[in-house]
DNA sequence: TTATTTCAATAGTATTACTATTATATTTGT
DNA sequence: ACAAATATAATAGTAATACTATTGAAATAA
């Protein structure tokens, strides 16, 4: 794995925080220890408070950072997201061949992740795990259009948006690209849920097959 | 379409209420106006305090018949999958072939639901919104295991298990079929979802083909 | 009739998300 | 160096929500 981040800084969409947090040890501290709150005790029971308590800080300091705990959630999920498409464009850079191409990015999007040494301050297995506790929520709410206008999913869309364009090109003709592709990135989330909480319906609990689950669909439906 | 609903009624976990509100006027007002209300102002602004208003009655009624809204959103999502498994089962009953009984079940389960009028209080086109935009909701929370083990989601295992039962028959050889099935239940939802939110990541946008893509990729990877 | 249970309304509490105000550092300009 | 300006953080609140305790009324049974 390339160690550029620890000299390249991810962009986060300015509307997302007051305060950059990348730009104080306090801001550094809210967003690596958020991450270790959310996972311990779930994103509902999370709340500013209790994030004050852990990190010696105040409430109120946070709410310099973070206008909400939603923002806050919009937040490391944009930044995952950035994670996740700078690991598959690093990846699959160079690779000519159209089927590995698309093998290489659903192998990034399915892989259990592990921590990213070179971003210190965020645990990105911890991080993983948030996102498929709860990264759908960031989805379902009555504020999505809006949202969305302020380009809050920006980066979510635009990886979706590389594996269409990485479908297109190893079948041209298929006619479900799209769908296709946002059923890969959704659907992962989905299967380590329920491999998690719902053993029965998912092939995942038995091995570790979700890259072979789906690369085995695109062959099968491109080809 | 059957109109057995009229005269038999769908069974929901006796944990889901306190008071069965099938068994009264009020019961059945609630049901009826939660659909209407948790559409109209979504779940997270919806109060039994505005639904009290709304079917001129008081708040603490309906704590008579629902202990929280997270479980009358369960008590819904077990009703819509009952009746959706419901109508699976009565489509398929006497279909022998194997392939076409898996395009009919996955027809049910895509297409876009409308009003039964055998069920007078429930409008299942409304509730099919709703569990679009809150029943992953219902599992996306810390006590999802325990709720599990009192059976609240038994129901939907069970659909999904009717789908994997379906795809063994049709390939017994195929190794992801759990997966498969599950995909397709959660997938129809979230590209319903796409279709009214991020219309460009799903080709449900440009035609009404979510049955087709599924179909297409059913025999591709079965057949 | 009287006792008992069912049902519903009122009024209340605890928690949560968020804000207004004040205090304390830190930086900047002269 | 020192005052003014700014950034940062802490305190103490408010409004809204989810839920509960208590009381009163109605229906049913003994």
């Amino acid at each position: 794995m390339p160690n550029l981040l620890s000299n390249l800084k991810i962009t986060i969409n300015e509307k997302l925080y007051v305060k950059d947090p990348e730009t104080s040890e306090l801001g550094r501290n809210i967003i690596k220890n958020s991450i270790l709150l959310i996972d311990e005790i779930g994103f509902e029971a999370f709340t500013f408070k209790k994030l004050g308590e852990k990190i010696q800080s105040n409430e109120s300091s946070i709410y310099r950072y973070f206008e909400n705990k939603h923002k806050l959630l919009l937040y490391l999920s944009a930044w995952y997201w950035s994670w996740i498409e700078y690991n598959l464009v690093f990846a699959t850079h160079n690779i000519s061949d159209p089927i590995e191409k698309l093998t290489i990015s659903i192998k990034i999007i399915t892989q259990n992740i592990v921590d990213d040494i070179s971003t210190p301050h965020i645990d990105e297995s911890v991080l993983n795990k948030i996102i498929i506790s709860d990264f759908y929520k960031t989805l379902l709410t009555k504020d999505v259009d809006e949202e969305n206008k302020e380009g809050f999913f920006t980066v979510y869309k635009r990886l979706i948006n590389r594996i269409i364009d990485m479908i297109t090109v190893v079948n041209p003709n298929y006619p479900y690209a799209k769908s296709l592709a946002s059923s890969i990135v959704q659907g992962s989330l989905h299967q380590h849920f329920l491999k998690d909480h719902f053993k029965t319906i998912t092939n995942l609990s038995e091995k570790d097959c979700l890259s072979d689950f789906y690369i085995h669909m695109i062959k099968k439906t491109l080809l």
